[in-house]
RNA sequence: GCCCAGGUGGCGAAAUUGGUAGACGCAAGGGACUUAAAAUCCCUCGAGGGAAACCUCGUGCCGGUUCGAUUCCGGCCCUGGGCACCA
């Protein structure tokens, strides 16, 4: 195929080399519009550095394994593998009627063994380095289905298919020690300027560094102790409570002689395990009858179990400030335990604590020999004092939990790890560990539990059943672009040419999992030796959804009929305000859902496929470049992908009309044609800035002003030398959005072979030059002239232009100028009162 | 609940980052061409007032800083993304 060779990279040590990378697609079945935004992103950077004159690879392929794949299969009867590889093989025929660039040479499946066998490799090294370990953790279980469920499958605390109330059950997992890299993850984002400033914060929220304390509460009666971390030291002589989780050792050994404790725990035991689930349920407690020792006052408190501390999380006990926790307020008012104010306001103002907590940071009192102390004071005497009896110590402490990566599915990378009859594990010896591809999933349990010819081996052996976390095949993807083919290794040397990738695009629901997860990725190759980079993305893009109007029109039983906006038709009153929907079928009105993510379940998604059969690719792709900035969301519209095909047209006839003569530009032009080409260097100028900053909306509509202005040209030999420089420009300009028509244009009026290897177009910044400049004069602020001043006028010249204007004159009349601020090429501004 | 974004004409958006708010496009209205329609081309197009010149208001809401605020600061409201097993 004639792609496949244009778009092939080689390594090249003497030229710069760009490796631009669009997030690779779950192949779900046809690409959506997400997929062509996504790719039409990447394909214009990777146009456009090539036409820069790099050494530019963009390789494609697929996040093949997952969870659509076993729904799927249990709907159609089809094995996973099966339904994959078709969907594949269709999305691939899509990429390619859109023109994306790609080096097809390098394309490569996760759920192939020749890609999944190194990711098994690796992670016997990780467990061999201790990076890889197993604990118990907390799964949403389906007690119906017998089987886990995803926290997607898990709807109002139901299980999506069977009904039943979800439960939450702990397992034996493995894990990644990712918290041993939380400070380099961390730091590490200050070496990415390039990437979004949302994307920087939110990654560091979510590794979450805290400095705080961890101590140990004594319990009454007992030697033992309760571990406690907290933010807040100088909040310690406020706690009223401990708080520890329900599956904590201590209430389910009190809950032997409390039935009314054990049904709680049994309680707490319903529902999901998501964060956003845990957050918003109703806080619920229940004493243990235990009191807990306060490490400094030696004063008792009781001890709660609570079903919003997490076991998993910590050491599964947390301690209660209810003057200072707004949380631990709603608890304490519920169950009626006390509460003590012990931070008040550094200033004279009067704040309690009965209708709420007071979370800011103040002036210790009410707390013995720490009055008088601010929060920040505190800190470091409450943390002294502990240390020196032996009670606690200072901490670095993060959000960021090691990574569970155990699944109990099929459709993925079988965890390479044998166990012994003792129930002892050691890691798998030969790769790959093979996915057996002929399965029945039938939505209950786990299938390769039910294949003893997967899991038999000899000496009472067993494999691992599990399979891997699908982040983990996309968290090393981008590496393995660079040497698909290497046999004996991981990587090869080719993959420290390309690395690390020069720009990554991709959906900004990624920026914190997906991105974490091979940033993490890449430090584990590097520290393995595989490569030298330790960042795998320099430079980000992340881009916004693509959405469109949704439809309904609701059942008698309160349900709802989406209809998907091709079959509506819209009345509008005359100043083109909508007023009325109406279904095209039979002309009754629809109801307005507003505007929505596209998605099967509101039918507003639009098929791209028809798309470009009715206007081509060309057009799909200006009109995604054109409507909305790449990072922000992108309305879907019918008309906009009309208005995106006019102009292609516009630019066609206008080519069209053209001759091939090669005419210069003379070196004196009437001043009519000198405005002309202001205007198309002013344009040019723009859209090249707008190409470094990747604001391609902005781009496109610089392309429409210059070829308006070459609508306007006459028919003289110095108006077709502009013209012919005009169309130069912005056919190349274009070249990176809208290949095809600027290629066939291209040559067609002999400027060159191909468009794809044009040199990309210069600014004449002589063009640009002007003798007389307008200003704006405003009066106190407001705009009352526009005036014309020559281009080399003074200061003074300017503001006495602008002071003898007639409508300033009215402006300034009967008061007195205290001021003239001008802007130079801008503006005058007049203060007068 | 927590973290992160975003709110600008009828609509998508722009404003080179503190300096003319609304570029470019869509929709709408008017006109030309046509027997007619489509296509194409030309004009109008934030709201209100005014023959006009021009004036007043206007970038989610309230307040502040500034000669000047869509842009900076403080407080609210709404919408979207993420919350560790969707990808």
């Amino acid at each position: 195929m004639l792609v496949n060779q244009s778009f092939k990279a080689l390594e090249d040590p003497d030229r710069e080399k760009f490796y631009c990378l669009s997030m690779f697609p779950y192949p779900s079945g046809k690409l959506h519009m997400g997929h062509v935004r996504n790719y039409t992103i990447g394909d214009v950077i990777s146009r456009y550095q090539r036409m820069l004159g790099k050494n530019v690879l963009q390789p494609m392929g697929w996040d093949a394994f997952g969870l659509p794949a076993e729904n799927a299969a249990i709907k159609n009867n089809t094995p996973p593998a099966e339904w994959t590889y078709a969907n594949i093989d269709y999305m691939k025929g899509q990429l390619n009627r859109l023109g994306f660039g790609y080096d097809w040479d390098r394309e490569l499946a996760t759920c192939d063994p020749d890609y999944y066998k190194w990711e098994q490799w690796l992670f016997t090294r990780l467990i061999e380095k201790g990076m890889a370990y197993q604990k118990k953790a907390t799964v949403n279980w389906d007690p119906v289905d017998q089987t886990v469920l995803a926290n997607e499958q898990v709807i109002d605390g139901r299980g999506w298919r069977s009904g039943a109330v979800v439960e939450k059950r702990d397992i034996e997992q493995w894990f990644l020690k990712i918290s041993d890299y939380s400070q380099e993850l961390l730091d590490d984002l200050d070496k990415l300027p390039d990437w979004p400033e949302r994307v920087i914060t939110m990654q560091k929220n979510w590794i979450g560094r805290s400095v705080g304390l961890q101590m140990q509460f004594g319990l009454e009666n007992t030697t033992e102790t309760l571990e406690i971390f907290t933010t807040r030291p100088d909040t310690l002589m406020g706690v009223t409570y401990v708080a520890v989780a329900a599956e904590h050792p201590l209430a389910i050994e009190a809950s032997k002689t409390n039935p009314e404790l054990a049904s709680f725990i049994e309680e707490c035991k319903l529902g999901g395990v998501s964060e956003a689930e845990m957050e918003t349920m109703e806080k619920k407690g229940f004493p243990l009858g235990i009191n807990a020792i306060h490490p400094v006052t030696g004063e008792t408190v009781p001890v709660f179990a609570a079903n919003f501390v997490l076991m998993s999380y910590g050491s599964g006990a947390v301690m209660a400030v209810p003057g200072h926790d707004q949380r631990d307020w709603e608890f304490a008012e519920k169950y009626g335990i006390e509460k003590k104010q012990v931070i008040f306001p550094a200033t004279d103002e009067q704040v309690g604590i009965e209708q709420a907590a007071y979370v800011e940071k103040g002036i210790l009192k009410n707390s013995g020999e720490f009055d008088g102390l601010t929060s920040e004071q505190a800190f470091d005497a409450i943390a002294d004092w502990l240390e020196a009896h032996g009670k606690g110590q200072r901490q670095v402490n993060f959000r960021l939990r090691d990574w569970g990566v155990s699944r109990q599915r099929y459709w993925g990378c079988p965890i390479p790890v044998i166990k012994d009859s003792a129930g002892n594990s050691r890691p798998a010896t030969e790769f790959p560990v093979r996915l057996p591809e002929d399965v029945i999933v039938d939505g209950s349990g786990s299938p390769l539990k039910k294949m003893p010819e997967f899991y038999e081996l000899a000496n009472n052996e067993q494999r691992e059943t599990d399979t891997f976390d699908t982040f983990f095949e996309s968290s090393w993807y981008f590496a393995r672009y660079c040497c698909p083919d290497a046999n004996d290794s991981m990587l090869d040397e080719r993959a420290r040419y390309w690395l690390p990738v020069d720009q990554y695009v991709g959906g900004i629901e990624h920026a914190i999992l997906h991105l974490l997860y091979a940033r993490f990725f890449n430090k584990l190759m590097r520290d393995e030796g595989l490569i030298d980079n330790d960042e795998p993305f320099s430079r980000l893009l992340t881009q916004g959804m693509v959405i469109a109007e949704t439809f309904y029109r609701e059942n008698a039983d309160g349900s709802k009929d989406w209809f998907n906006p091709a079959d509506i038709d819209i009345e509008r009153d005359s100043k083109g305000k909508v007023i009325q929907a109406r279904l095209k079928s039979d002309g009754q009105p629809v109801i307005s859902g507003g505007v929505e993510k596209m998605s099967k379940s509101k039918n507003n998604g639009v098929d791209p496929q028809d798309l470009i059969n009715r206007f081509g690719a060309d057009t799909v792709r200006l009109y995604t470049m054109f409507t909305a900035p790449p990072d922000q969301s992108l309305e879907w519209s019918e008309e906009g992908v009309e208005g995106a095909h006019r102009f292609l047209k516009r630019l066609w006839i206008l080519a069209a009309e053209m001759s091939s003569d090669e005419l210069g530009i003379p070196d004196e032009l009437p001043e009519r044609l000198q405005n002309s080409r202001r205007e198309i260097h002013t344009n040019l100028k723009k859209a090249l800035y707008d190409y470094e900053r990747q604001q391609y909306n902005t781009v496109v509509s610089s392309c429409m002003t210059i070829v308006n202005n070459l609508y306007k040209l006459d028919e003289t030999n110095e108006d077709k030398a502009v013209l012919r420089e005009g169309m130069s420009i912005v056919l190349r300009l274009l070249a990176p959005i809208a290949p095809h028509v600027t290629h066939h244009l291209w040559t067609e009026l002999g400027f060159g072979e191909d468009i794809l290897t044009a040199s990309w177009p210069q600014l004449d910044e002589s063009a640009l030059t002007q003798d007389t400049l307008e200003y704006v004069v405003q009066v106190n602020g407001k705009v009352r002239a526009k005036i014309q001043v020559a281009a080399d006028a003074d200061k003074a010249a300017i503001e006495e232009t602008a002071k003898s204007n007639e409508n300033v004159q009215r402006f300034t009349e009967g008061a007195t100028i205290r001021k003239v601020i001008v802007v130079p090429n801008k503006l005058v501004n007049i203060v007068a009162n």
